[in-house]
DNA sequence: CTGATATTTAAGTTATAACTAAAATATATC
DNA sequence: GATATATTTTAGTTATAACTTAAATATCAG
């Protein structure tokens, strides 16, 4: 166990993660499905945390990418993940938590101005 | 082990503080001239939040407090932690992630205007 | 090739963690 | 009381994590 896994294990969005993809392989889209209160793009950057870290194994197939958690990795963690889910208050605790620690900006109301890239129409 | 606790442990800082109250109860003091790059007030908040997760005793003494880790509290983490510490390349792996992940503002050199309290000269 | 779908990457926003200096609090000593 | 010491608390600063939208990339189907 590492200082970043240990870091990428704390965060409640990557553990929710962690647990979508414990048992069997998950799509990215899956897990933005499950998710369902973010962006596809803000679950890309967690799952990219993940796999620096080494605690996802990622697998291409055609244009989905396939995640799994990698337990080995985890170590004694796994099992400590596995019981603070297990907990029967863990679903009202984590409910309550994330209405107190709520991350990133607001959704945004106004359309933003166009961002033209790569030779826009100057 | 508690969300809360798994992410008051995850913060370097905070894991130095773990350390140094290990195996005896050292005072707030002594933790801060221990770590030597941070204020007393920094070490002190830190100290709340251990408190506060239920990961370190206080014992009061005259005008000092005594701290220590609250090992029973952190189950199979302890061996984590203690892991981690004892890996020969520890030390090399935290500087140069200090280096990197230094937070907080820089330290300041103008002198601050005065910021009178409870009823200042007006 | 065009268009659709899946995902990543980029650039920008916001909330928060970790810090700072200084005021406040508490205790000990004179 | 006054002064010194130990610690906590307050208010403000900065760096960063977690998000946003949108562009880019890649693959598939026609």
């Amino acid at each position: 166990m590492t200082a970043a896994q240990l870091s990428a294990i704390a965060s409640p969005r990557r553990q929710e993660i962690l647990r979508l993809a414990w048992a069997n392989e998950v799509t990215a889209g899956e897990i933005h499905r499950a998710l369902g209160d973010v962006t596809f793009g803000a679950v890309s950057l967690q799952l990219g945390t993940l796999q620096r870290a080494g605690l996802v194994d990622t697998r291409a197939q055609g244009r989905m990418r396939y995640y799994k958690t990698r337990r080995e990795a985890l170590g004694p963690m796994a099992s400590v993940l596995r019981q603070m889910w297990d907990d029967a208050l863990w679903r009202l605790k984590l409910a309550a938590e994330l209405e107190q620690t709520r991350r990133g900006p607001k959704p945004r109301r106004k359309p933003p101005r166009k961002r033209p890239r790569k030779g826009g129409e100057q």
